[in-house]
DNA sequence: TGTACATCAGTGAACGCGCGTTCACTGATGTAC
DNA sequence: TGTACATCAGTGAACGCGCGTTCACTGATGTAC
């Protein structure tokens, strides 16, 4: 059947945000298109008319997941303290138990590498991030090696408090990594 | 066929290895037990001779690995300068080109916790590594959670100088990383 | 306005494949007598 | 010392299953006349 102008862009576009969700929460390689399809109401043949093969697809929800990430982090670099802002929101226990919505580097990035798939809008997703707070710190050539080491920061944290089988711990993790990262953002207290 | 006394608990020795290295090198659901005993010269029907189930197998390798980890950063703790030494191998480009042979914390618990098989060895491993770094820089009460940033930076800037494409950014990640974590490891050096 | 035809998003059966797991079997070695 | 038997690590075929992908088909809507 033949549908309405923009209903073949409508189910696309559900196609990729179930798969960004799938990806990130269970991993790409868990991740069956049928079951996706089948959760969206279709069938698993009619994938084909979307996307030409399931790494397409991969690069496709990488990039949607990218970008809504991109603007909910510029949205935090736009309010007051904007480092603080966005370490909290990056720190948070609502991200770290909920990774289907959250930053595809953490959960999506080295699957990726694994599966021979490397995708240059890792690099893009790390540099934009990387910039915004660079910017943010402003003292010049340092900025932008503090806030790359902030960043592996924040996503070791963010993995290591995903992975451990203890809450405490795993509470322990995120915060000591906020408090020692904010620390690091107040102006002038960059690293002697 | 009957092999002598010590033949099976060679064999099972040559398993985890082999399963240690693919897991961390590939991913643990993209490893399979056919290719794996393969790779040995054995036939698959043999594997469960030695373990209950494939979960059983992720379980013994990511011990094995993680003792085999423990040792060699107990070694670089052991030298001198034992917190830069440990900082230089963990951030090493040896190291980011040979997961197979590397830490599992990035490659393999992040999977365990996707794939609903949560490992109180990743706890023990974290509490190990921070334990021995709290150790090393000495300084009371905020040892244990500046150990726990550091485990946190080490540990994301290794996944992300892995899933970046550009070779020049990988290796610019790792040496800002490593600088800035010497620079904190430095005796007094403590954040303000 | 009414009819004939083209389009094409989605259907659902089928493809070969590799997965984890089971199982009856093999046969060299160790043990019992 | 020689023979009969038990052991059990490893074999290899088979199991059901879900995977990604292909493909002939459907049928409501848009377009042409």
């Amino acid at each position: 059947m033949r549908y309405s102008a923009d209903h073949k862009a409508q189910t696309h576009e559900r196609i990729v945000k179930e798969a960004a969700a799938r990806f990130r929460k269970d991993g790409i390689g868990a991740t069956g298109l049928q079951p996706l399809m089948k959760a969206l109401g279709l069938t698993h043949g009619g994938f084909y008319a979307h996307f030409k093969s399931k790494d397409d697809l991969v690069e496709t929800a990488l990039r949607s997941a990218s970008e809504e990430m991109g603007t909910l982090v510029a949205a935090k670099f736009a309010g007051d303290k904007p480092l603080e802002g966005f370490i909290d929101m990056y720190l948070s226990d609502a991200h770290r138990d909920h990774p289907e919505r959250g930053c595809p580097l953490p959960t999506m990035a080295a699957e990726m590498g694994q599966r021979g798939q490397p995708s240059p809008l890792v690099d893009r997703a790390v540099q934009h991030r990387a910039g915004l707070m660079a910017q943010a710190l402003g003292d010049g050539e340092d900025a932008e090696a503090q806030s790359l080491v902030m960043l592996s920061t924040l996503i070791g944290a963010l993995v290591l408090s995903r992975s451990v089988e203890d809450q405490d711990f795993a509470a322990r993790i995120l915060a000591t990594a906020r408090e020692a990262l904010k620390r690091q953002a107040r102006p002038g207290a960059d690293i002697p």
